[in-house]
DNA sequence: TGTACATCAGTGAACGCGCGTTCACTGATGTAC
DNA sequence: TGTACATCAGTGAACGCGCGTTCACTGATGTAC
């Protein structure tokens, strides 16, 4: 193939990032092969080593790659209160949970997360930080370290509900496990006031 | 090897289930090998189609036996609005984060249930929905489709909790989300008058 | 009561396959002369 | 300006391995005579 510029081989390595992104949100870390990936990169497998020392780090990375992602998305809402229901209100719909491929990593990932190398852990639990202060900051709390564990719960709550909803066979019930759960994420962050914290 | 009596075969069957149970929620369904889950199980890999059709089919058969455990579980806890409490206490516990083979096969599970076969979609479906009707008649609501609703939310909530504290590589802030997690759910749960589901 | 036989849960080797990973090689290019 | 060469992103075949699944076989037993 031809020399290309320093900028040529980093820009493949990002497309096999986005990539990896999709598929492993689509099919899971181990039902996603470097070699279909690869592929779908436009590339062949033998590739792959030249831009990451093993699978683990591509998912390392690609996860990370996914929550800055998640990051700007949240971060295209409008500002303060306002922009946190629209953030609650498009994680939790129809159109979220049916399509995996393009949604939260979290939800479609942190089983097998959980299951992978502290590497992989640690670059999960840096992004997710990342993406929390982010939206805690509309909070505008005096109490960051509050505002953070708010956020947190509430985001772990969507997460959870999102999951429940996906494996849900009764279509129906599924829906109302996303309203019945922006319901939820909303009574719990109008309690944002510090003295409120124990009912 | 002897001919037994059929309950013989029926209990190889379900030892083989109950293995798999914890293997499945320790190390995932990609993770569990049928050699070396039927080898746990005091057997060899061929005996294995003996007892079910597919790999699929015992993982629908372990999610189901799971579900059905975890309804013992919680209905061994007091009666009423204490029990619920004591359910949200244990669930939300650092013991439970880190002993994902003994504990909630949803937590453990979620994402790749929602990536596998119909069938075991729905025998998740039928087999939460056993354990959330059970937990759901603590709260003796007339309102009994509301109560439903109430707790299947309020558990998806706990799953979600649960899965993020385990992801994270940051031990003090792990802790601290099931806290936060307890609050949240009891917050939700003393909200459970049908007149107060809009806030 | 003693013996031959049918039963069938379990054995263990083998199957094709896709996995993650390695590596000798290719070939288009920028650079040196 | 023209030519030889070094570079290096990408190729594609091959590696050992464990996967899910199949199947001819084993052998201890309850039953029939």
């Amino acid at each position: 193939m031809a020399r290309y510029g320093k900028e040529h081989k980093q820009a493949t390595r990002q497309r096999i990032i986005d990539v990896a992104g999709g598929r492993l949100k689509r099919d899971g870390i181990h039902g996603s092969g470097i070699a279909t990936l690869m592929a779908d990169a436009g590339l062949t497998n033998g590739a792959f080593y030249a831009h990451f020392e093993s699978k683990e780090d591509l998912v390392a990375s690609a996860v990370a790659e996914q929550l800055r992602e998640q990051r700007e998305s949240f971060s295209a809402q409008p500002p303060g209160r306002a922009g946190l229901e629209q953030i609650v209100r498009a994680y939790l719909s129809v159109a979220h949970r049916d399509n995996p491929e393009g949604g939260c990593p979290s939800a479609a990932l942190l089983d097998e997360i959980t299951r992978s190398t502290d590497a992989t852990k640690r670059a999960y639990t840096d992004g997710l930080l990342v993406v929390i202060d982010d939206v805690a900051a509309r909070l505008a709390s005096d109490d960051p370290k509050w505002a953070r564990m708010k956020t947190l719960s509430v985001f772990a709550l969507m997460v959870g509900t999102l999951q429940v909803s996906r494996a849900l066979s009764d279509r129906k019930l599924a829906d109302e496990v996303l309203e019945q759960g922006i319901q939820n994420a909303l009574a719990l962050l109008d309690a944002d006031h510090p003295s409120m914290r124990r009912r």
